[in-house]
DNA sequence: GTTTTTCCGGAACAGAACGTTCTGGATGGA
DNA sequence: TCCATCCAGAACGTTCTGTTCCGGAAAAAC
């Protein structure tokens, strides 16, 4: 997780502290806590949520997920869908959604790929 | 991570997914992702992001570090509709798109003005 | 009712990853 | 010079993970 390794040492430069201290003030090990910025080592999900709790950041930011990416062709779509979907009465959700989910949400391990008809559309 | 196995069974819930749907959804090993449910294993930094990405949530969410809102039974739906709709190709999501706008976008009376076509479809 | 499919979890094993310790180099201030 | 601080390589014992095999329960299909 390269992007980890980043925001850590961001994250401390960003506080004007050495690495050393932002491993003292999450109470880590200081060879370990350079283990994770060095993107040596990887924490366990409590020293994860430890870490972000004791920087006062979050842990999206953190794995990088909190960046907003460009507006592509697929987001648009995605975001025409939305708007759309939003319009929708109850019932018509419904329906986009279950079609949707048959699409999207694969079920069998097996092979044969019959689909049944669509029913009351 | 207690929190972090009982935050994965609330958001499959929500989705209205079993846990081997999840995994399946997550292009993860079905044992794998009951590991992670139950509490008995722990998932490795970028398999947390891509599980977050996936599910449509966050991982302060899944980590216990963000409380989270209650949902209306609309809002599970249009949530449901976006992550089934992530996983789809540019294709099916073209398709899901345009059938979901002619559900929504009511079409003009006949006053004989145009529409102008839905591009890249 | 019978069969098939799906879901779920225990057990176990090889290999991967981790925490820790020791070590040494570099830098800066007293 | 001496000392404190910061940083990173290497190694080792331990822990943890991914995966596989297995069986049972429940739901769906027949």
């Amino acid at each position: 997780m390269e992007i980890f390794a980043k925001r850590l040492k961001e994250r401390a430069a960003k506080l004007g502290i050495s690495n050393a201290q932002a491993a003292r003030l999450c109470e880590l090990d200081e060879r370990r806590y350079a283990n994770y910025a060095n993107d040596q080592r990887e924490p366990d999900l409590m020293t994860l949520a430890k870490i972000a709790r004791i920087l006062n950041t979050s842990t999206d930011h953190l794995l990088g997920l909190a960046d907003h990416q460009p507006q592509t062709e697929r987001a648009r779509l995605l975001d025409r869908l939305n708007v759309a979907a939003t319009s929708l009465t109850d019932e018509e959700l419904r329906t986009v959604v279950t079609q949707t989910e048959a699409l999207a949400i694969p079920r069998p391990k097996k092979t044969g790929k019959k689909m049944p008809p669509i029913s009351g559309v």
